[in-house]
This record gives structure tokens, C-alpha cells and sequence, in this order.
DNA sequence: GTTATATTCAACCTTATGGTTGATTATTTC
DNA sequence: GAAATAATCAACCATAAGGTTGAATATAAC
């Protein structure tokens, strides 16, 4: 139940649309920096960064080969962060309607 | 597969530890600003600010009785958030899986 | 070896976060 | 009506996000 370690770094880098384009792409295969740009009409910095980012939150890794830098997906602090939400939604849900049935209940026996 | 309208809200509004921890409380019930802020060690401004950043999101309702503020848990947004997230998580498995297979396979055929 | 390519680094700008303190507004309570 | 309570508003500060442009670095190609 306790959040994994690492999941504000996780639930950050998919905060946003182009970072979520780049693990879409990625889940399709390596690919690099520049290949993942092309596709954005931002600067080739800003996907740069981007990509640290994801990197950051360990969604991304990144193999050096020459001059060219080759990113691919990690899913494992996605799929914890998918799998602590489940967990939540899972017991959120149970207490808002155990909450919903006592006041169904109290209304019912006519308490106040 | 599209992103849920307002996951960006969604998933920055979760990345925090402090309204994470609102949100378990008000999964137990409703509460007010006074009483949700005295768990922590920050100014009741702060925690305003984050009740806030909530709402933006839509994963919290504001009730104004009189001079108190009544909080609870609207579970729509996560649960749609929790929903791309488990969709994505098997949609870029699958492809993982398939390219590591689609590896093996080369090799076991001596392709280069 | 010079040129082109792939990528990052550095500096800058604007806006947003997360926090503070102090003032303001609205409602109870006495 | 005066005082206490609940909460926001306003201004400020530091840091981070998301973007830009221009320079630096490293490798590949000719």
C-alpha cells in the first residue's frame, strides 16, 4: 500500500504529452535522440531534456554508441506506479462505499 | 488508448507526497481545510494551496458551509488516470515482449 | 585534415511549484 | 458589537519546468 520509492520522479515524466509520445514510441523500439525528435516541432534541445527526464525517473535508458545515443524503454517503475494505482483505486473505492452504504443505513433506520 | 482528458492535472496533482496523503484521508471521509492541514509540519496556506491543486484536478469537491470548507473525494480522474495507465502498461508489454521474441528468433535462425 | 553529424552544455527567458508571512473576508460565538 | 475562528488573498522567495539560441564536444565521413 505504501507508494513505491520513486514514484513523484515516475508520475512527473508522465505528466506530460510529448514525454508520453517518446514511451509510446519507445515501447516500439530503440530509437535516437534525434529519431525521437523528429516528430515534435520543438528544438532538438528541449526533447534533450525531455529525455533526461525519463531517464531521470529510470523510464529510459540510454546506450552510448559513438556518437549516437540509443534510448530504450524501461517499464518497470511504470508498471509499479500502475500497479500502486490499481492498489489505491481498489481501496479507495472500498472505503467510499462502505462510507455510502452507513449513510444509506443510517437513513434508512431514520437515525439523524 | 488515447490519454484521458486532464492527465496531465491527474498524474502532476499525484506526484506529491503531501496530497497523496490528502487524498488517503478524505478516502476515509470528508474533512475540512483545518482538519486535513494538521497532519503536517507546513503552514495552513500550503496546504490550501495544495487543496487547490486538487480541485484543478477535479480529484477533490468543495462543499462551503457557512465559514468551514467541506473536502471530499471525487474518484473519477484516477480511476480513468489508473485505466490508461494499466491499458499502456499492457499495450507496451506486448510490444517489448514481441521484439524480444522477434530477437531470439534471429538469433536462433543465425540471422545477423 | 576538414567537414558534417549527433548530442550535450551553458545561458537565458517565462511560468509554475511549494513554501513563507501578513492582511483580508466571512462567519460564529460570547 | 467585540472577539475568536475558518479560510482565502496578496506579496514574496527559491527552485524547477519547458522552452529558446548559440557554443562546445565527440565521432564519422569524405
Amino acid at each position: 500500500m505504501a507508494a513505491p520509492r520513486g514514484i513523484d520522479d515516475t508520475l512527473i515524466a508522465l505528466a506530460d504529452p510529448t514525454r508520453r509520445a517518446i514511451l509510446q514510441r519507445l515501447s516500439r523500439g530503440e530509437a535516437r535522440v534525434t529519431e525521437l525528435a523528429a516528430p515534435f516541432a520543438i528544438s532538438l534541445n528541449a526533447v534533450s531534456k525531455h529525455i533526461r527526464m525519463l531517464e531521470r525517473a529510470q523510464l529510459v535508458r540510454r546506450r552510448v554508441q559513438g556518437r549516437e545515443h540509443v534510448l530504450s524503454f524501461n517499464p518497470k517503475p511504470f508498471d509499479a506506479a500502475a500497479a500502486w494505482m490499481q492498489a489505491q483505486r481498489h481501496a479507495w473505492t472500498a472505503r467510499l462505499d462502505a462510507l455510502d452504504a452507513l449513510l444509506k443505513e443510517e437513513d434508512r433506520t431514520g437515525k439523524s
